[in-house]
RNA sequence: GGGCGCGUAGUCUAGUGGUUAUGACGUCACCCUGACACGGUGAAGGUCGCCAGUUCGAAUCUGGCCGCGCCCA
């Protein structure tokens, strides 16, 4: 298939140079004026053998009409003004590109054999649509395509017909690269080799959708690429990388990268090569020391969030870094079964088809849940592998498997065996609507509004008057027992001891004093309900004298009871209470009511409010489990990060409460006992026991209820390895190395893994413990399924691919910060992908064919180029940076620290400063030592990235010369690899300084592109002087000025010029004689300076500074102020020049 | 109510006592420049929440206040 799936379009067009349709209005000027006359028209045509044999299928007619438009645009399309506003571009692109004209890149084999590239042809398949398309026209080029709105392409023409119609500008040698030592036959080896044919690239298991792209047996419509261009004409899209050097007609064979890279297609192929390679896959046998740590297992509930998501990253980074640095690496997925999380999940679903899960039998009920857990464990697994995390899925782990289920009730008999576990009559949360008890840690408090009522309780004995008794909960009256106050209360000293008629019953109720009641709320007075609320309940507890009421509520919060009188019986707690108010009211027992905001609790799973109620559930006393913890996180031997949350966590963990196991519920572990209806004692046994262990009877009835599902999670880090059976991976594996998840099940499940980790393996779990923040959208709410406000993964990577998804959550939010995440940071993070791309592009075309592989750098010496030096020290410093954030857990400290590295050092100075070395312009010798300092800083680059990036950078690096089978599986470089040389980065700044003055000046007088100007500097000191003079060219060719001259001290300012003074020394630039000055920037920066050397003599005029500030911070000041005031006296110079009429240069 | 944390350009963010306060997004201007317009260059934009204190010197340390968030009750 290689003519077919390779490259329809053409690298270059085919056609003579005759003047496209594009000719007359840009290129005439330009291209075609009287500084290119040098060149041979045949210079924008393509080498011969650049050529591309059309492609069969491809006609070569049938332009789309959109093109024509166009293209009748640029032929007439002149006058006018130049229209504005986005929307009118944005239509117009739209019209104009259709989408898959517009975002499908260059895909070119420069070289005419296709056949000997056969696997990436066929690899690319489907580029039938991939036209060779100028799709980076610029958008107000795009705009003028509309007819009608081609309004100022004249004007820019007129500009530039002056200045290229006359003598003004400098021409602009272009000179192309000439052939270095890559000169020679293209008989490079292929790449990607043997990958185009990955044979289990199966869309479902690499977790993706197949691109209808790459679907071999559709043709795709052709879509014709543009008409060639030639000249000016020419859309400059279509230029790929290999022709850097057509003039001498050196071809790289290289298969030159698409100018932007297509994740689907690259993320799914090498997923499923990472999976055919099993290369994570962690050892049974693993020698070295064992990096290790447990996925913490999505809930089947719901599907993976975006939450998930980063969380999930961290760990790959982490996991992939450590593997990278030779550690046998093993990262263990796993699934909980949530039991009433998801069963509350299953129910509602149901209910949506009108059934209800309690009425199911339970056998069928337990298959619906399961038809659940299969639904959604897919789509989880699905997921996760979408995002490329090297999870070893041979060791898959589900908190309900046979495996799970045994462990859970070892655990709870030995928990009962040691004493720790106990049945007893308690006060737990009662959620009514799912009608089972819930642990502290899954009610929700919040506030709502309610009505305060206050309620007279009138004597017993008759007399008139009462005690006012303020409550939210009238219809608990039925419960009271008591009317308490506070002991040194003095408004109610004396009601001590009396008694009092509680309302709507008429039972006698004693008035007691108890020191938990809050004098200051409402009038001082509390009804107590024993049953009903925790502080009623333990003032119950303090005064025995009490009566012991019945429950006047039932399991689903109706009043019910002995106490309950008939009128009330069976009403829901709203209607109790509305009738309760009246029924008041109508006594004239309700004094006064008033609006009054209480915290509420509610159930998390149902949200229904919580009724405390007494119950007899099962236990675990927590206090001596908490204890060894306690003391392991303050001697260091598990760590969190950040450390701030320590404090919190001890908070909690000293006032830890006993936590409540059993739930009313179906699914989830049973409950391991067994009640003998013989004697009436329990038997606690792993496998169901066939008779009572006391009598032996074999009359046993189980414990109907289920455990929390918290119950088995608190064992996952030795769970999830084979615990309770000595396995090869528990020996190997545990204690696991880390843990990653977010602070908000710190209490749920960190703490009390760390628990169960010393209690029943004597170990720590995990060594560090790391948290994510929360994830908040674009508007700063945050993230949650319940707002609808959180996309699935699966289309945020269908749409922007798993590497931007990672990154953009990595980068720039810190990790474990509260983050915004959304469009705009998943466009940053893909376009630094895109950078990074072109970056690795581009070093390709620099890299001489059969190139090896990098060992190191190049050598470096004193001779050696600066910018070579510098990048190489600026890496050192990077690398160094990386490594330290991803030790401390900053994932975000190493992701900004590669990202401004890549970028700005690499790609924005670096590259641009070397390309003359590259291209061989500076000689052989220099140009080898860029090369291979190019190729080496990028292929370094590429592995520190991989841990964040994984698959573009796999793509990448198998693209440029490597040793090694897998980026995934290379070691992980060390930072001391590069030399560092602090002397290069004070050298480079002078150089920059220096261009970015000169930029500055040319951007502030308004210089036209066109001119290249000459300059002058007047450098601040002699280093300064020499690094200038050095490096003159460079500085020439980036701030784009000629003739670069240093100025003696006493040298006269040139005539004509524009001028910026600044530490580095004086710069002035020659400009256009129709400039006048600009001396608004002269006095802001003169006005700037002022003010710091005012605020340094300040400080030097100040004795206690001189007195007690150290002399070397003195000596520095008073440097400052020197270099301050010589500033200013030059700025103050040129203002006095700039007064005067700039004679003609 | 108690505790913890956070307030730095329009937005997000770096910054552990001496910096001309970092970077990104956004904005404005210019530009297709032989890797990248998902790009390049330049510019504008800051009372470092407010008030006091410590210090020769505070975005940074202390206290108070204001605002926001989280956890616990």
């Amino acid at each position: 298939m290689g003519p077919r799936g390779g490259p329809s379009g053409r690298a270059c067009p085919p056609g003579g140079a005759r003047p496209g349709p594009f000719g007359p209005p840009r290129a005439a000027p330009r291209r075609g004026g009287p500084r290119r006359a040098h060149e041979r028209p045949a210079d924008r045509e393509p080498h011969p053998r650049l050529r591309l044999p059309r492609s069969p299928t491809d006609p070569g007619r049938a332009r789309p009409r959109t093109l024509d438009l166009r293209e009748r645009h640029y032929l007439d399309g002149r006058g006018g003004p130049r229209p504005r506003g986005g929307d009118d571009r944005r239509a117009a692109r739209n019209l104009l590109w259709p989408r898959v004209l517009r975002d499908r890149s260059v895909c070119l084999l420069l070289r005419p054999d296709l056949a000997a590239f056969r696997p990436f042809a066929a690899r690319r398949q489907g580029g039938a649509d991939r036209v060779d398309l100028p799709h980076r026209e610029h958008a107000r080029r795009r705009t003028d395509t509309r007819p009608g709105l081609c309004a100022d392409r004249p004007r820019r023409v007129r500009r530039r017909g002056a200045a290229g119609g006359g003598s003004r500008g400098v021409p602009r040698t272009r000179d192309p690269v000439p052939p270095g030592a890559d000169a020679g036959p293209p008989d490079h080896q292929p790449l990607h080799g043997g990958l185009a044919r990955v044979p289990g690239l199966d869309p479902g298991t690499a977790g993706r959708e197949p691109s209808p792209r790459r679907l071999p047996s559709r043709p795709v419509a052709r879509r014709e690429p543009p008409p060639p261009r030639d000249g000016a004409g020419r859309p400059r899209r279509a230029r790929a990388i290999g022709t850097v050097c057509p003039r001498e007609g050196t071809l790289l064979s290289a298969p030159v990268l698409p100018t932007r890279f297509d994740p689907s297609e690259v993320e799914a192929r090498w997923q499923a090569e990472w999976e055919r390679r099993a290369s994570f896959h962690a050892p049974d046998r693993p020698g070295g020391s064992p990096y290790s740590l447990v996925l913490p297992p999505p809930n089947v509930t719901g599907v993976l969030t975006m939450g998930h998501m980063l969380g999930d990253t961290v760990m790959d980074i982490l996991a992939r870094q450590h593997r990278m640095r030779g550690r046998p690496t093993l990262w263990v997925p796993g699934l909980d079964a949530a039991g009433l999380a998801t069963q509350v999940e299953v129910r509602r679903r149901l209910l949506k088809q009108g059934t209800l899960l309690e009425d199911l039998p339970r056998a069928q009920a337990l298959a619906e849940i399961e038809k659940w857990r299969e639904e959604h464990e897919r789509r989880i697994v699905l997921q996760a592998r979408a995002g490329g995390f090297s999870l070893d899925w041979s060791r898959f782990r589900y908190s309900m498997d046979p495996g799970c289920v045994r462990a859970t009730r070892e655990v709870f008999l030995r928990l009962y065996r040691d004493g720790l576990l106990y049945r007893g009559e308690r006060m737990i949360n009662w959620d009514p609507k799912l009608r089972t008890a819930i642990s502290d840690l899954e009610v929700i408090h919040a506030d709502e509004e309610a009505t305060l009522l206050y309620v007279r309780y009138p004597w017993a004995d008759g007399r008139p008057g009462g005690i006012e008794v303020a409550t939210v909960r009238p219809e608990t009256i039925f419960g009271d027992v008591a009317v308490a106050v506070h002991p040194e209360d003095p408004r109610h000293a004396a009601d001590v001891g009396r008694r009092v008629r509680v309302p709507l019953t008429g039972r006698v109720v004693p008035v007691v004093a108890d020191p938990a009641i809050d004098p200051t709320f409402g009038a001082g007075a509390l009804k107590v309900t024993p049953r009903h609320d925790l502080v009623d309940y333990e003032v119950a507890q303090r005064h025995p004298e009490l009566a012991s009421p019945p429950d006047i509520l039932d399991d689903r919060a109706r009043l019910a009871g002995p106490w309950v009188p008939p009128a009330y019986q069976g009403l829901e707690i709203g209607a109790a209470r509305e009738k309760a108010i009246e029924e008041l009211d109508a006594g004239g027992l309700l004094v006064r009511q008033e609006p009054y905001r209480h915290s509420v609790a509610r159930s998390e799973r149902s949200d229904a409010p919580v009724e405390p109620r007494i119950s007899t559930q099962w236990f675990v006393r927590m206090q001596g489990l908490a204890a060894p913890v306690v003391g392991a996180v303050r001697r260091g031997e598990i760590r969190i990060h950040p450390d701030r949350w320590e404090r919190t966590f001890f908070r909690w963990m000293e006032g830890i409460q006993d936590w409540c196991i059993s739930r009313q519920v179906l699914w989830g572990h049973a409950i391991p006992v067994y009640y003998c209806q013989t004697c009436g004692r329990e038997t606690v046994a792993v496998e169901p026991p066939r008779e009572c262990a006391h009598c032996g009877a074999r009359d046993l009835r189980a414990d109907p209820d289920v455990l929390d599902t918290w119950f088995t999670s608190w064992l996952w880090p030795f769970l999830a390895l084979g615990w309770p059976d000595r396995t090869a991976d528990l020996e190997r594996y545990y204690p696991t190395n880390v843990l990653v998840t977010g602070r908000d099940i710190m209490f749920f499940w960190v703490a009390r893994m760390m628990m169960a980790g010393y209690y029943f393996t004597g170990a720590r779990p995990f060594a560090d413990v790391c948290f994510t923040g929360m994830l908040r959208d674009a508007h700063g709410h945050r993230m949650s399924k319940h707002l609808g406000n959180s996309p699935d993964p699966l289309d945020v990577m269908r749409e922007w691919g798993a590497d931007a998804m990672r990154f953009g959550l990595v980068f720039p939010n810190p990790t474990d910060e509260d983050g915004q995440f959304g469009p705009a940071t998943l466009e940053g993070a893909r376009n630094f992908l895109t950078k990074t791309w072109n970056l690795a592009r581009f070093t390709l075309a620099y890299v001489p064919p059969g190139t090896a592989a990098p060992v190191g750098p190049p050598p470096i010496g004193p001779a050696s180029a600066l910018e070579n030096r510098w990048i190489l020290s600026r890496f050192r410093r990077t690398s160094e940076e990386v490594d330290r954030a991803l030790e401390e857990f900053a994932p975000t400290r190493a992701a900004t620290a590669l990202h401004g590295f890549v970028w700005h050092d690499l790609a924005d100075r670096y590259v641009e400063i070397a390309k003359d070395a590259l291209g061989g312009k500076r000689g052989e010798a220099a140009q080898r030592e860029a090369r291979a300092t190019l190729l080496f800083v990028v292929e370094r680059c590429l592995r520190r990235l991989h841990p964040f990036v994984p698959h573009v950078t796999e793509e990448l690096w198998h693209a440029l010369p490597h040793s090694g089978d897998l980026l995934a599986t290379a070691p992980w470089p060390a930072p001391t690899e590069a030399p560092a040389d602090p002397p290069s980065e004070i050298e480079m700044e002078s150089v920059l300084e220096a261009i970015r003055l000169l930029r500055n000046l040319r951007s502030e007088e308004h210089i036209p592109p066109e001119m290249i100007p000459r300059a002058w500097i007047r450098p601040a000191g002699p280093e300064i002087a020499r690094v200038l003079a050095a490096e003159r060219t460079t500085v020439e060719r980036l701030a784009r000025v000629r003739g670069v001259s240093l100025l003696e001290r006493e040298a006269p300012v040139p005539d004509g010029v524009g001028s910026r003074v600044a530490p580095l020394g004086e710069c002035y630039l020659e400009r256009p004689p129709a400039t006048i000055s600009e001396t608004r920037a002269l006095e802001r920066e003169r006005e700037k300076l002022a003010g710091l050397l005012a605020k340094a003599r300040g400080r030097l005029e100040d004795a206690g500074f001189r007195a007690r500030a150290p002399p070397e911070v003195v000596r520095d000041v008073e440097g400052k102020a020197r270099d301050l005031e010589e500033r200013i006296r030059r700025i103050d110079e040129h203002l006095k020049m700039g007064a005067s009429p700039p004679s003609t240069p």
